[in-house]
RNA sequence: GCCCCCAUAGCUCAGGGGAUAGAGCACUGCCCUCCGGAGGCAGGGGCGGCAGUUCGAAUCUGCCUGGGGGCACCA
């Protein structure tokens, strides 16, 4: 039995008894309300519902009467040992081995389906990620987004979203003439410019724009040169930044060209669009759109009085470009040094007419230090001291790298430490995870060889302890996954594996699933392997879903 | 001045109101007669401060302190 089917069961059992007394909620309940916790301390049974001290102050009961009065419901279900109330009302559950012991057949025959939920069903998500400007390599910065942003793509997924991964590719502006003006500067053996980029990096895109160009590059004028430069730079530079991401393992399925915003009018028609809306005003030769209406500090300009568009007319257009392509659920990922773009993005949902924090969702990750001997590395483009994906990769490898990206929240700045890294690779979990799957392989591929098969299941069998606790860490994966989406938390599911593995290691550690020495194949056994299968098939799913591998040996 | 994030073990970090606050690494001591010791067991050590809400607060609210980031007709 799962937990959610446990849940169900305990709905219908407090719908019951509060319709017994007469006692009605003021919302009804939902399964949300009767969600079970595992308890920390296991002698408190297999799962715990809180539910009676919920309900018992807004109904003005006694919550362990009432704790008493679902227990008796509970323990007539199919599959419940035993029931108990205790402290202020907590119900602890306790299933009887065979109940609990199901769960591993069930992950087995689901396979890699296992886990997947129907939160996003047929929901368009437009998940916007990375968008670094081509004007150097990728840094460890934006990785973290790379690292998190595919992940959640995938967690999206596996709640049947419909997800897009997309890279705004920012080629509109200053920046890029800086990039241009670096890379003639270096073309003509001068320093970098004063706002400009250096660093081995622009030598090596200088020197390959002008192997690729089929002219006298010595020919042009410094203006044409310098275009040549910007537009093959750009290129070179994205085509890297491209590669880079994918041996790290992420693809993005829409590069977003900003300049189409501009050369399509797409701009022209969003301001067009908002100023039927009525939320555009002209002051001192410059167009507004009123932000404030919607909670902003000030108003924004979006055309300046020189007629140039401002940086957030792009955004506009962005945003209503999405919209057009059909996207019901736009979520940007965007560093701390943003966050004061996001009031003026939700005031420019609302100006849409579109609903802030469901039609578009921005969010703010901390930043990464880069350590190395405990102190924080300075990273300039300008300076060209930057720690690059291609340098955290070569230094600790993608999974490891990802992983160590992936399993913090993103709302603490994450120090990570090269050094450290690259000399004890053991300070990263990921291979404790990834140890963990490989012993499910070789226990695995060792029973079979040993004559141990899945030919009988006995889950009434599976009375150990730890086994007890494995099946209990099992049964929350699904759990896991839904809050990961609904929180765009992907590191829970980082957090819960190391708890599997760790459950999973202790069961190994005290339950054979291959017979000692001479000693026959029992059911027991068989019945091992199908918990041991279940266990390396969930490692694999949830590692899959962070874009680490599952290795089979290690 | 205003806005966002953070403060939990020696270090890096988990803990979306619940019972005795966890993991990895580091440290100490145990466990190899057979399924992988990249493992297991045991031990030391922690919620920045003050109020409040609650039956119950690391978690929610306010204030304080400390750290990071941001507040353009720049992009």
């Amino acid at each position: 039995m799962t937990p959610a089917q446990l849940s169900a069961q305990l709905l219908a059992i407090v719908n019951a008894v509060l319709e017994r007394r007469g006692a009605t909620p003021k919302t009804p309940l939902t399964l949300a309300d009767v969600e079970l916790e595992r308890p920390k301390n296991r002698e408190h049974g297999d799962w715990a519902a809180n539910i009676a001290m919920k309900l018992a102050k807004p109904l003005g009961l006694n919550p362990r009467e009432l704790a008493a009065d679902f227990a008796a419901g509970i323990k007539a279900i199919d599959g419940v040992a035993s029931v108990d109330v205790a402290g202020p009302g907590f119900i602890n559950i306790r299933l009887d081995a065979a109940a609990a012991g199901a769960l591993a057949k069930t992950i087995v025959e689901q396979g890699e389906a296992f886990g997947r939920g129907t939160l996003y069903d047929g929901v368009t998500i437009n998940l916007e990620f990375v968008s670094a400007n081509p004007t150097g390599p990728i840094h460890i910065g934006g990785v973290r987004w790379a690292a998190v942003g595919d992940s959640l793509a995938r967690v999206f997924q596996a709640q049947g979203g419909l997800v897009t991964r997309e890279y705004y590719f920012n080629d509109h502006g200053a920046q890029i003439d800086r990039f241009a003006r670096s890379l003639l500067a270096s073309y003509f053996g001068e320093p970098a410019p004063e706002d400009g980029y250096a660093g081995q990096y622009i030598s090596e895109i200088k020197d390959r724009v002008v192997g690729a160009y089929d002219g006298d590059l010595a020919a042009l004028s410094r203006e044409d040169a310098q275009e040549v430069f910007r537009a093959s730079g750009v290129d070179f530079m994205f085509g890297d930044i491209k590669q880079s991401l994918h041996d790290f393992g992420v693809d993005f399925d829409v590069y977003f060209h900003e300049n189409e915003l501009h050369e399509s009018g797409a701009v022209g028609r969003a301001v067009t669009r908002l100023r039927d809306n009525g939320h555009i005003f002209e002051n001192d030769g410059a167009t507004w759109l009123r932000t404030t209406t919607f909670g902003d500090d000030k108003d924004r300009v979006v055309i300046k009085s020189d007629g140039e568009a401002a940086y957030i007319s792009g955004d506009l257009a962005y945003y209503l470009n999405k919209r057009e392509r059909g996207f019901e659920r736009n979520i940007i990922m965007l560093g701390a040094d943003h966050h004061g773009y996001v009031r003026r993005m939700m005031a420019m949902t609302s100006a849409f007419g579109d609903v802030p924090g469901v039609n578009l969702e921005i969010m703010i990750g901390q930043m990464v230090n880069v350590m190395r001997d405990g102190e924080p590395v300075r990273m300039s483009k300008r300076a060209g001291t930057v720690v690059t994906l291609e340098d955290l990769v070569e230094a600790v490898g993608v999974d490891a790298a990802r992983y160590a990206l992936v399993r913090s929240s993103t709302d603490s700045q994450l120090d990570i430490d090269l050094d450290l890294l690259v000399r004890r690779t053991n300070d990263n979990p990921v291979f404790y995870v990834q140890y963990a799957h490989a012993r499910t392989h070789s226990v695995g591929s060792k029973a079979v060889a040993s004559g141990v098969d899945r030919s009988a299941f006995a889950p009434e069998m599976l009375t150990h302890e730890t086994e007890n606790n494995l099946l209990g860490v099992l049964g929350e994966y699904t759990r896991v996954l839904v809050q990961a989406a609904e929180l765009r938390e992907p590191h829970r599911i980082a957090r819960y594996l190391e708890e599997l593995a760790g459950a999973y290691h202790r069961w190994y550690d005290s339950c054979r699933v291959t017979p000692l020495g001479e000693d026959p194949v029992t059911d027991l056994h068989r019945t091992r392997l199908w918990l041991n299968d279940a266990t390396g098939q969930v490692l694999s799913n949830g590692l899959g879903l962070l874009g680490v591998c599952a290795p089979d040996r290690m």
